[in-house]
DNA sequence: TTACACAGTTTACATCCGTAAACAAAAGAT
DNA sequence: ATCTTTTGTTTACGGATGTAAACTGTGTAA
């Protein structure tokens, strides 16, 4: 079968992505609330979102009564996964290391997540290489 | 002044970008033969391409008798950051973390890179919190 | 000088995106 | 049995993007 083929999901829909998530399900009317205090969107906005991101497949809608209730059929982890691996796999090999070291600078993290972190890089230290080549250029070109 | 208003560079864009910062300087026949080869794209491709970035300011175009070299006006590794961070700041910063482990354990970093990282984690432990609320829905509701 | 080959500029064009208004159907209020 | 409110569907519309062909000016080879 084939493999859902990336959905692309655009800004403006992830942050209605974002509170389903958070909140499991919700109703056009409370995502419409929701978004006009946070986006500060017209609820045309918000119907017109949901209804992409219904065609995208990203949602999924259960009718119960008049109105719908909103699912989201995509999980939310793998999903942020996602559009991280893609961007760094879009950017200069040899520069992540130095990006990352400067996004995790700036972010806010957990004791945990930090813990988490840096059993991952003991573990990769073991095998990583002593530099890694830019990949700006095709066939390798040095660089 | 104004502050470099955020330079919106799309995909294909950027993959311009990357060469130009890769080779510090290029003509726009070097670049479509390299594009020909990394992307496949046509000639024509390349040059409206690097047309919108000189439009957009990410590129400067020095005269060169009959035809013109193009120059990066901005960084790379600035550019980079920017992308990562705004891409992150999207993201509920509950679950950074988690996506950030998963994104390490995926990439090839250098003994370098690892260091720094080791480094840049145990200077954040000393102050970090012990948990990131979600911050996916307005008024910091209970998530 | 005359025609050719590049390099840059314009125009093209379908699709996506952000942001809504307009319209329609159905459920509830009177 | 209507009028109104709620909710979903259709239409709108300018700008960005990916992808490129067409047009133009000008050194260059003959």
């Amino acid at each position: 079968m084939e493999a859902q083929t990336q959905l692309e999901i655009s800004d403006a829909e992830w942050e209605v992505m974002r509170v389903t998530w958070t909140l499991g399900s919700v109703t056009s009317s409370q995502m419409a609330e929701i978004m006009a205090e946070k986006m500060g969107w017209k609820t045309a906005t918000v119907k017109t979102l949901l209804g992409r991101l219904i065609k995208k497949g990203a949602l999924r809608a259960e009718k119960n009564g008049r109105a719908f209730i909103y699912y989201p059929t995509v999980d939310e982890q793998p999903s942020m996964d996602e559009a991280v691996t893609t961007l760094f796999g879009h950017l200069c090999q040899m520069r992540v290391g130095q990006t990352l070291t400067d996004l995790v600078d700036k972010l806010t993290l957990s004791q945990n997540d930090i813990a988490s972190l840096q059993t991952v890089l003991a573990e990769k230290a073991k095998t990583a290489p002593e530099e890694v080549d830019c990949d700006c250029l095709p066939g390798g070109v040095k660089c």
